[in-house]
DNA sequence: ACTGGCACTCGCCAGAGCAGAGTGCCAAGC
DNA sequence: GCTTGGCACTCTGCTCTGGCGAGTGCCAGT
C-alpha cells in the first residue's frame, strides 16, 4: 500500500521531534507539538501502518516510536528540504577559512571547522594524488648517493620522499636529471605519469639508466601505486554528545573505525561527482559504524573534484542541517583552492 | 612515621591488585594472594598507616582500598623495577619499524607500534624544528610571483611554504638566490637563523632588497615563530578499554584534550633530557587529564634529544610494563633515525 | 474515515530485605 | 610491643515487590 501524506507527515513529526529530544515519540504529544489535525488515535493508526512498513519501530511495547534506517532513508529522500544556512553559519565559515596560509593549514582549519558547526566527527580528505597533476618536481642533493625527491602538485599537496642511488651521482648531473624529469612530467596528470616515466628510463643514457630506474621506481611508488591519500579528523569527543547510553556498547567499534585510515577513505573518498551522499545505518559497508550515519561529498575548485570529507555522527542527527553545512563546507573549501 | 618495610610491600600489593582486577583490594584477598607472612588483621592496622598518610583511600566505607594518586607515585619511584621488554615484545618493535621509508612513515609506524603495545593513547611528537638543523634550503619558482619555499632539515622533516613576491623574478634569479640562502644557512641550527636571515637581507642588492625581505619574514614566520610542531596520535578506542564505568564522566573530556595539538605537546613535547617522565592523575597541569597518567620521554639519535614520545592512560595502569616499553620505543626510533 | 473510550502491557522507580565483603577495635598471645 | 583471632558494625549491590504512568491496540459509535 502506499503512503498518503498524512502518514508521511506523522513519519516527519516523529523524525523531527525524535532528533530534537532524543526520546521515542508517543501519539498524544505528537498532535500536541504538531497541528496533525486529527486525533491521537488516528495518529496511532498512521503509526500501526508505518511500522508495519518498516518505518518506525517500538524500542519495547510500551514506548513511543522511534524511526528506523529506512524512515531516516525516507525522510531525507521525499520528506526534507535542505536547510539554508544562518547568516551566522556562513560568517563563521569565512571567518575559519580566511588567512589559512597553506594546504595543511586549510584541511586542518576545514576540518575543525566541520566538526564544530555539525557537531560530529570530521573527516577531510587531502585532495587526492590520483586526480592531481604534477606542477613541478625537485630533486635536492642530500648526500652523493642521496637525493630528495619533492613532487609538488597542482592541488598544492607536496609530497617528499627520500632515494637511495645504487652509486654516487655529481651534483650537476642531478641538475640535468631534474630538468628532464620535469620536461616529461610537468602538467601531466598523475594517473597518466607510469608510461612517462617508463619512458624516460629507456631513453636515459647507458651510463645513467641503473640510477633512473632507481628513481623512477620510487617516483612510482610515492606517486602512483602507494598512492598515499592523507586526511585529516576531528571532532572525536562529539561522539559523547547525546545519551552515551545509545553508545555504551557502540563508541569503541566507532573510535576504532575511526583509526583506520582505509575505513575513513572508504566512507569519504569514494567520490565520482559533487553531489551529496548519506549513508544511514545499516547502509554502510562498514560492520563497525552500522549504528552510525554518514553525510558526504567531494569538494574542489570549480567543478572538479579533488578530493572528499564529510561527518559522522548517530543516525538520529539532523539530516537537513547537517547536509546544508557539509555543502557549504566544501563549497567554500572548493572557492579556496580555485583561488590558487 | 616513617612507613617500614612490611607497610611498603602492602602498598606494591594493593597497587599490583589492583592494576590488575581494576577492583579496591581488600585485607583477606591480600594476603592470600601475597605470601607476606602475617594475618589480614595485621595487614588492615597497616591500611590504616598507609591510609592516614595518603597512599591510599576507601570508595565508602567498606571496601576496600585504592591507592591514591600519592600512592602510585610511591610505587613508581620506590616499589617497582622496570620490567625488561619479553622477546616477543622485542620483536614486535623490530618487525614494526623496519621498512619505514621516510619520517612520516617512521612516526606514524611508531604512534601505532606505542598504541599498540600499551593498549593506551600514544603520541609521538615529529622531530622538533627548534631542535634541527637547516640541511637544504630549496626555492621552486611555481610562478614570476610566486616560489615554493622547502626547507629538509636534518632530522628528516619537510616544511613548506608557498611564498607571494611583491614583484616578478625570472628564474635565474632564483638559482642564484637558492646559492646564496644555502650557503648562509645550510648546517645551521633553526634556532640561530634569525640573525643570519636579517644579514641577508642586509647584504642582498638594492633591486633585490624587497623581494628578499618577504622570503626572510616568511622563512622566519614558518621556520622559528611559528615553528610549527606536528604531532601523531593513535589509540584513542583504547581509552574505552577497563570498566568505562570510571569514564562515563571523564571520557569526554579526555578526547577533548586529545583534540588540542597544544595540550598534547605540553605533555610530551617538554623533554629536555631523554629522563622517562611519569605524571599521574592530579600531577597533571591540564584539568581534563587530572584522572588520567602520562607516561613520556625524550628520543633522537645518539644522546641528543630531537622530540618526545608517550602514552596516556587511566591512572591504574600498569607503570613498570607502560615505562619499560615507552623507553624501549623511544630507544628503538632514536636509532633509526641515527641511521639517517 | 475519524474519534473517544477502555483494557492491557511493560518499563521505571522506590522501598524492603538479604547476603557479602570489608572494616575497626579489643582482648589475648608470642 | 607487635601480632592475631574474634566480633560487631557498616555499607554496597542484588533481587523482589507493588504502584505508577505512558503508550498502545482494539472496538464501537458517529
Amino acid at each position: 500500500m502506499s503512503l498518503d501524506d498524512r502518514k508521511l507527515e506523522v513519519l516527519r513529526a516523529i523524525v523531527e521531534d525524535y532528533v530534537a529530544t532524543q526520546e521515542p515519540v508517543g501519539s498524544k504529544a505528537l498532535v500536541e507539538r504538531h497541528q496533525l489535525g486529527v486525533s491521537p488515535a488516528t495518529v496511532r493508526n498512521d503509526m500501526a501502518v508505518l511500522e508495519d512498513e518498516g518505518y518506525i519501530r517500538q524500542p519495547h511495547t510500551s514506548a513511543g516510536r522511534v524511526p528506523t534506517d529506512a524512515g531516516y532513508r525516507l525522510f531525507v529522500d521525499r520528506l526534507s528540504r535542505v536547510k539554508p544556512l544562518s547568516p551566522a553559519e556562513r560568517r563563521a565559515i569565512e571567518r575559519f577559512l580566511v588567512g589559512a596560509v597553506d594546504l595543511d593549514d586549510v584541511v586542518h582549519r576545514t576540518v575543525r571547522l566541520l566538526a564544530q558547526l555539525t557537531r560530529h566527527v570530521a573527516v577531510v580528505q587531502y585532495p587526492s594524488l590520483a586526480r592531481s597533476a604534477v606542477r613541478h618536481l625537485e630533486l635536492v642533493p642530500i648526500s652523493t648517493t642521496r637525493i630528495m625527491l619533492v613532487m609538488i602538485a597542482d592541488t598544492g599537496r607536496v609530497e617528499q620522499r627520500l632515494v637511495e642511488l645504487p652509486t654516487p651521482v655529481p651534483p650537476g648531473d642531478v641538475t640535468e636529471l631534474r630538468r628532464k624529469v620535469n620536461e616529461k612530467l610537468a602538467g601531466e596528470k598523475l594517473a597518466d605519469t607510469p608510461p612517462l616515466v617508463q619512458a624516460l628510463v629507456e631513453e636515459s643514457a647507458p651510463g645513467r639508466r641503473s640510477m633512473m630506474a632507481c628513481l623512477a621506481s620510487v617516483l612510482l611508488e610515492t606517486l602512483v601505486e602507494r598512492s598515499e591519500e592523507r586526511l585529516a579528523l576531528a571532532g572525536t569527543a562529539n561522539l559523547t554528545r547525546g545519551s552515551f547510553l545509545d553508545f555504551q556498547g557502540t563508541l569503541r567499534p566507532v573510535l576504532e573505525a575511526l583509526e583506520e585510515e582505509v575505513i575513513l577513505l572508504k566512507l569519504i573518498g569514494e567520490v565520482e561527482s559533487s553531489a551529496t551522499r548519506v549513508r544511514i545505518g545499516d547502509e554502510n559497508e562498514i560492520d563497525n559504524l552500522r549504528s552510525t550515519s554518514v553525510v558526504s561529498t567531494g569538494y574542489g575548485p570549480g567543478t572538479t573534484i579533488v578530493g572528499g570529507l564529510g561527518v559522522l555522527g548517530p543516525t538520529r542527527m539532523d539530516y537537513p542541517g547537517t547536509i546544508a553545512t557539509v555543502r557549504a563546507v566544501a563549497r567554500y573549501v572548493g572557492d579556496l583552492l580555485a583561488q590558487n
